[in-house]
DNA sequence: GATTGGCACTCGTCTTGATGGAGTGCTAAT
DNA sequence: ATTAGCACTCCATCAAGACGAGTGCCAATC
């Protein structure tokens, strides 16, 4: 069965709008009454439980019992963000709130966690936002310092104010000036570039011929080399307000709670979700089981993505209760042009 | 009242201490039947139901209602964790575990989190450790990058591996020569003392007379003032594991869930409470209410502090349901002793 | 033919009352 | 001082019944 618009009248259409809406900000089943009296076509009750009928058989909404009213299904609530759905512009008050938080990001320096706590006051649920991707951020700054037992620890600065450390095991110990000359050498030739290029330019330097590099040069760009190998480096994400998400009873069940928040402190998956979301321009809706991920079930993830220098490099997103008010967190999907 | 060892017979603890014990395993009110066979001492239930009417006297145990058996009040739980109870030593399978786990530390450059998530599984509670003390810790180079508008990115090293970050305003802009020259300045001088030492040295310099310097000196004294100076520091810490608690049912109630993982969050009690048991040596154990903080009030904390170059600058503990196995964790204070 | 009112039916929730079990407190006997 | 016995209290569980909400279907109506 096919859920397009088409295969439905204008009017089962509006009801199944209202339905949602109603439910949304009720959180029980609806029943013909109320929707009889809350749409604006005069319909009797025994009229609308027809067109329920309907709705049921193509499976946007379904009755948890025989006598409940009708609570809408993934694909209800799928059809309804897609087709139904009148988006609210961004209220004035929170876009003063956003700015000024944002304006105060320098103070601690952390532009994600204040985006995230940001997303998650506004809306009463939990906001995340990923790291920029490392491989596509520009180096600024890098260099290297001794540690004990041939490990030098590195520490490199992207774009702004990304600071960056990483432990490498080198072949042989060595000296703390030898490290600067490293570093001094690195900076004057890669600053500048994303660390993707960097990458590159490195390999393709330890596989021409080297004879035309000193010793040193040669060390350092080994050092480079450790530091930016793929692979290791995972992308994390600042989440805040998680504990908005106990407040709302569909979630509220402890084994439930507890692959939800399992799933937050894994990463792992949120992160693959995120990334996911990170591919397609504009605003991502995660619906319910739709992400595939079971701890997700009755969550909903309506995501954004961000960019710096024109490049996509991120994504922000809210994580709900399936049954959130859409219609006010997608416009939150503009936020990434408020930085 | 008070509840010392003395005001009670020698049989009176020992089935103070069985209804401890069976408590802790079970979970349930304790009866004077159940009682009566779990101790060694060959008595009826009617002469233990004497022995805990005192006991109740005493404010040592519960009863829930009526005709249920006896809890432990956290005067109880205090006398038996004070005088009662037979510390078992680590599970030599334990001791193999951490020690994997903290020889594998490098890998993640992180000993801090390691240790945290170590206590987490072998507890299966939930395992914090703070960050080593910012002052306390010793400087081992400094530096300084350029950034917009009279901002300046301090990159700093603590002891082997730490490495800290922080944006600083400055009152003018300063080039990166120059920011590199400031910094080699104050590596010549200040490392290798700690960051406490380090900020006193640098006030008194501005105090002192400032003709013996150049400008140049000067910023770079300046700045460092800027870095180092105290107040918003917050000190931090690693908290893992915390989904564990979600199992306990002493804890799965709703509200009080949210309540301590809002603690969890916002940090500050937490780390409050941590700090007062930094001033304790050995192991400190907060018991329920004793905390002080009511998001903690079915919780019990126990910490132990560890040391850098014998000096006490941070402090690890594991958080769970007053209803834990006390015998068990209580060793894991020797846990430092392994780093 | 679409819409509506009416009616029987289903199901979940809430209340009530009965039953049984666990555990206590008290008292009298040892 | 300890114990056995007994009456009592309270909780948990279950069944039965009342109630309300909502449905599905059918026949009447527009």
């Amino acid at each position: 069965m096919s859920n397009s618009t088409r295969d439905l009248s204008e009017r089962s259409l509006q009801l199944l709008k209202t339905l949602v809406e109603r439910y949304i900000s009720d959180g029980q089943p609806v029943g013909s009454r109320v929707l009889s009296k809350d749409s604006e076509l005069n319909l009797s009750p025994a009229t609308i439980r027809n067109v329920m009928a309907d709705l049921e058989d193509l499976g946007l909404v379904h009755s948890p019992h025989t006598s409940a009213g009708r609570v809408p299904t993934v694909s209800g609530y799928r059809l309804f963000v897609d087709s139904l759905l009148t988006v609210k512009p961004l209220d004035a008050k929170d876009i003063t709130r956003l700015h000024k938080g944002l304006s105060e990001r320098d103070d601690t320096s952390n532009v994600i966690g204040v985006a995230s706590r940001l997303l998650a006051e506004l809306t009463r649920m939990a906001g995340v936002v990923t790291l920029p991707r490392r491989e596509l951020v520009c180096l600024r700054h890098i260099e290297f310092l001794p540690l004990s037992h041939k490990r030098v620890l590195v520490i490199f600065v992207t774009d702004e104010q990304e600071v960056h450390n990483k432990v490498i095991h080198t072949g042989k110990d060595f000296s703390a000036s030898e490290l600067q000359q490293a570093g001094a050498y690195l900076n004057s030739i890669y600053c500048g570039r994303s660390l993707v290029a960097v990458r590159e330019a490195v390999l393709k330097e330890l596989q021409d011929d080297q004879e035309r590099m000193n010793q040193a040069m040669l060390d350092a760009i080994k050092m480079a080399q450790l530091t930016f190998e793929s692979g290791d480096e995972k992308d994390d994400y600042v989440l805040t307000g998680e504990t908005n998400l106990m407040g709302f009873s569909e979630l509220s069940d402890r084994d439930h709670l507890k692959k939800l928040f399992d799933a937050f402190s894994h990463k792992q998956d949120v992160i693959h979700l995120l990334d996911q979301s990170m591919k397609a321009e504009g605003v991502q809706i995660f619906i319910g089981e739709e992400s595939g991920y079971q701890a997700f079930d009755h969550c909903s993830l309506v995501t954004s993505s961000y960019s710096v220098n024109d490049e996509v490099v991120g994504v922000l997103g809210v994580i709900g209760p399936t049954r959130m008010a859409y219609e006010k967190i997608i416009p939150l999907g503009t936020l990434p042009r408020l930085f």
